[in-house]
RNA sequence: GUGGGAGUAGCUCAGUCGGUAGAGCACCAGAUUGUGGUUCUGGGUGUCGCGGGUUCGAUCCCCGUCUCUCACCCCA
């Protein structure tokens, strides 16, 4: 308790065994990505901070006070990354993909920053897995996403699940409706709370979403953006509505649905889960459409469709005990004496590189003592190596569970792996 | 940024209407001179978060502070 450095405030450790939780949904991920085409794709940390700035927007809570932005010894002005999509983005357009190939799907895993207050699932480090795919404008890309994070729940046995879906409207829609919806607003200005007189300047649609009670009720019988939308996204919206239903994935459409990301265009959607110890956050997963960001970070206009899932909080709903996800210790083996530890030593080696999971004792413990971790440790079979044993060169293998012991030569590691398997 | 709750043994916590502290779990040893998940016995000084105040005396009361935690806002 003295004079002790601790973590940075909501940035966590994840620690065995709970690690192999996490291990396993990394696993479930790479393997259901891969299926679908995905590539990994892994960038910096740090970014520039113009970048966030240019691609998430001004105005949003994330770029305005929430990022970990510095000055490195260049005096350049780096940001900690609040998310990935800017990110991936910034690659793409650098690495001039777009010239490369008429689709790209890529998947990321790793965390991002924010300078937010700390609770149960959100916190100031965290993990977010996510996969962007640019070159379709087609709605079928939309559809087929959401549901390949249907399947990805499902396996992974995270429950009550919620899919909610909206367009935010195009590039060409969206001005007309933020005019006619800032006219509705402004004579009601009074009404709205700090945030919200804020927002009808900078971000007006972000009113829609206020949970101030007076605000909810200034934004009652607002003009809705649906009857704003172009014909070009009434029937992309349309298209993956139908597509959904074609997948078999149920999808409710809630006009309120608006992210926080300025980049969004076109269909946004959520999961939520009601499952698990997730504390007041009920999103698990969401994205959207942004047609519109490689252009406007100086890219070729490109569509793209993409989405971020919280690692903590997929993990918070996952539910399973760790010690099911950890590999078990194939075999224990006990020892008693330098010359015994010595041997042991070289025969675990030999075994593990004949692919088991092996534990040597190489602490001077008594026998009761090792055979107990041995259990601790799950291991299937223990073995006793002390004087008899090196003298004789033979030994017993026993089987943890049924108690049986079967004789096995010392230099015969093919044969004790047989063994251990059997 | 705002508001609740909490900080006592490695972990989870109890406790003292103010007289410097306990349980369970875990861990170790022995009963069983080399064999486990049960049982029995033995084994714990821990700045009672930190600083100050009141008091003969503070872990307990008061003030401050730090940390953790939950929630609001917002977000994954």
């Amino acid at each position: 308790m003295a004079d002790t450095i601790q973590s940075v405030k909501g940035m966590n450790d994840v620690l065995p065994p709970d690690s192999a939780r996490w291990q396993h949904l990394e696993a479930t991920c790479r393997e259901l990505f891969a299926r679908y085409g995905y590539g990994e794709i892994r960038t910096p940390v740090l970014e520039s901070t113009a970048l966030f700035a240019r691609g998430i927007g001004e105005a949003t809570d994330i770029v305005e006070k929430e990022m970990y932005t510095f000055k490195d010894r260049g005096e350049r002005s780096l940001t900690m990354r609040p998310e990935m999509t800017a990110g991936c983005a910034r690659a793409y357009i650098e690495h001039s993909i777009h010239g490369k190939e008429p689709v790209t799907r890529w998947w990321y895993c790793g965390p991002m920053f924010r300078y937010e207050r700390a609770q149960t699932g959100r916190y100031r480090s965290f993990w977010q897995i996510g996969c962007e795919v640019y070159g379709i404008a087609e709605p079928t890309i939309d559809a087929e996403q959401i549901a390949m994070l249907t399947e990805l729940y499902t396996s992974l046995g995270v429950g009550d699940l919620t899919v909610l879906i909206n367009t935010v409207g195009s590039a060409e829609d969206r001005p007309a409706y933020r005019a006619a919806l800032v006219a509705f607003l402004e004579p009601k200005q009074d009404a709205l709370c700090g945030d919200c007189k804020r927002r009808l300047v900078t971000n007006p649609l972000r009113v829609l979403d206020c949970k101030v009670p007076t605000c909810k009720d200034a934004v009652a019988g607002a003009p809705a953006l649906r009857d704003h939308l172009g014909e070009r996204t009434r029937a992309h919206f349309a298209g993956v509505q139908r597509t959904l239903e074609a997948l078999g994935v149920e999808a409710k459409v809630d006009d309120n649905l608006v992210r926080g990301l300025d980049y969004y265009t076109g269909t946004v959607f959520e999961i939520t889960s009601a499952a698990g110890a997730l504390g007041a956050q009920s999103t698990i997963v969401a994205g959207g459409r942004y047609d519109g960001l490689l252009e406007s970070l100086g890219g070729q206009p490109t569509p793209a469709m993409g989405f971020a899932l919280g690692v903590e909080r997929a993990l918070l709903c996952m539910g399973g005990d760790a010690a099911a996800f950890v590999r078990p210790i194939d075999v224990f083996i006990a020892t008693r004496g330098e010359d015994s530890r010595v041997r042991a030593t070289a025969l675990a080696h030999a075994l593990r590189k004949a692919g088991l999971a092996v534990e040597v004792e190489h602490r001077d413990a008594g026998m009761k003592n090792q055979f107990r971790r041995a259990d601790a440790l799950r291991a299937r079979h223990a073995l006793a190596l002390g004087e008899a044993e090196l003298a004789s060169g033979g030994a017993k293998l026993k089987d943890m569970a049924t108690r049986q012991e079967v004789e096995v030569r010392l230099d015969d590691v093919a044969g004790i792996a047989a063994a251990a398997r059997a």
